[in-house]
DNA sequence: TAGATTGTTAATCGATTAACAATC
DNA sequence: TAGATTGTTAATCGATTAACAATC
């Protein structure tokens, strides 16, 4: 066994750090140097004992009547989520979406700098998208190898999801960050993330529809 | 008692049928007419005991040793995800993403039609995006009100984020969908959901790190 | 000290998975 | 008919919530 084993967190609270990250910017914003799970809970309309066994996992400890240092709870889900480590990707499809997404600054805070987008539109290709080349997707293969690239994000269409994930993976890629509408396949071990715009919006139309 | 009540399908359940959808409509372009549990299951990597599970919820029954008819599935899914009934939304922020969104043909295939657009921007007002008007914040609550629109999409910056919920709010929307970095409050009653792409990307990361 | 909040252990809840009879 | 698949009931699993002692 050469890799380190990592005890996975809990998938609900992954996506919940997040959350309380926005919260607590929002509350160091205004002056707050101490925070309670309370607080944060309350935000969110959580409860609060979960918000303390998901910091549990970031490994913070808070004081007795007092809470959480608030820098401090900051700084460990950063580092947690791993957005202290810039990670260099490729970006595939410069549409709409793509284009957005390359000129989404954001990303960087989150750790993800786009260092090349590719198109086969032969028109796109030799140009920039927000200062981001624009090249062929048949180098992304080996360009992904020699510049170990670990992260691809995927903004074509669905027709074209399947194909330009294969030559993301045959590039060596560990994760891919799907923006098409479309399931892709890809060998065990590559770690596929739905952005799933629309099944987001699926949700939301349903509750209104409960509700109303 | 005047609002009928429908029992709310469980969260996981509404999440994942929009990825049957995908799986089912890929295999209709394969020509398959009948599909089984099963297929559906290997092709998502889940139990087919759940996915028939989920399929209850849409209310489609199944012929025992054939499987679904996969026509009626996918209209059964759509009708359930509402996507069947086009709903009219207004788009607040034209920076890039929300130029994306107005740009996403797909949209109206999920029953999302964004008929204005909104920001701050002077030199924006008064054009289009996309053939869709981009018009004044400020009328957002008087126009919502007056063309009865429940749906709001929120692409501005963390800092704005409030403050146009707020319009909305005042405008009588049911709904928004929120692609800012930041949470938002609303009164009980009103759905927001987040799009997350921050929380989606920071799960992506989290993966890499525990499995490499 | 008194009281608010943490961290932990136990109880509950709900979703997933297993087992299996019904059925075409 | 035999066998594959559905639909349902029961068992398991894991996450959420409740209870409470420890602590500053």
């Amino acid at each position: 066994m050469n890799t380190v084993q990592i005890k996975p967190t809990p998938e609900p609270t992954l996506r919940r750090l997040p959350l309380y990250h926005q919260v607590l910017i929002q509350l160091k914003e205004r002056g707050v140097k101490e925070v309670s799970s309370t607080t944060i809970a309350n935000e969110l309309k959580l409860d609060s004992v979960q918000v303390r066994k998901d910091i549990e996992h970031v490994q913070i400890v808070g004081k007795p009547r007092i809470g959480f240092n608030i820098d401090e709870l900051i700084l460990a889900i950063e580092k947690y989520l791993n957005w202290d480590n810039l990670t260099e990707a490729f970006l595939v499809g410069s549409g709409h979406l793509g284009f957005a997404l390359a000129g989404y600054k954001n990303f960087a805070k989150y750790g993800l700098n786009i260092i090349a987008a590719f198109d086969n539109d032969p028109e796109k290709i030799g140009t920039t998208v927000h200062g981001i080349p624009v090249l062929d997707p048949l180098k992304i293969p080996d360009l992904a190898r020699r510049m170990h690239i670990h992260i691809g994000v995927l903004a074509v269409p669905a027709e074209a999801a399947q194909e330009n994930a294969d030559l993301l993976i045959e590039g060596g890629i560990k994760g891919i960050w799907n923006f098409a509408p479309t399931q892709i396949k890809a060998p065990f071990g590559i770690v596929v993330e739905n952005a799933q715009l629309t099944a987001s919006l699926s949700f939301l139309k349903r509750k209104l529809t409960e509700q109303h």
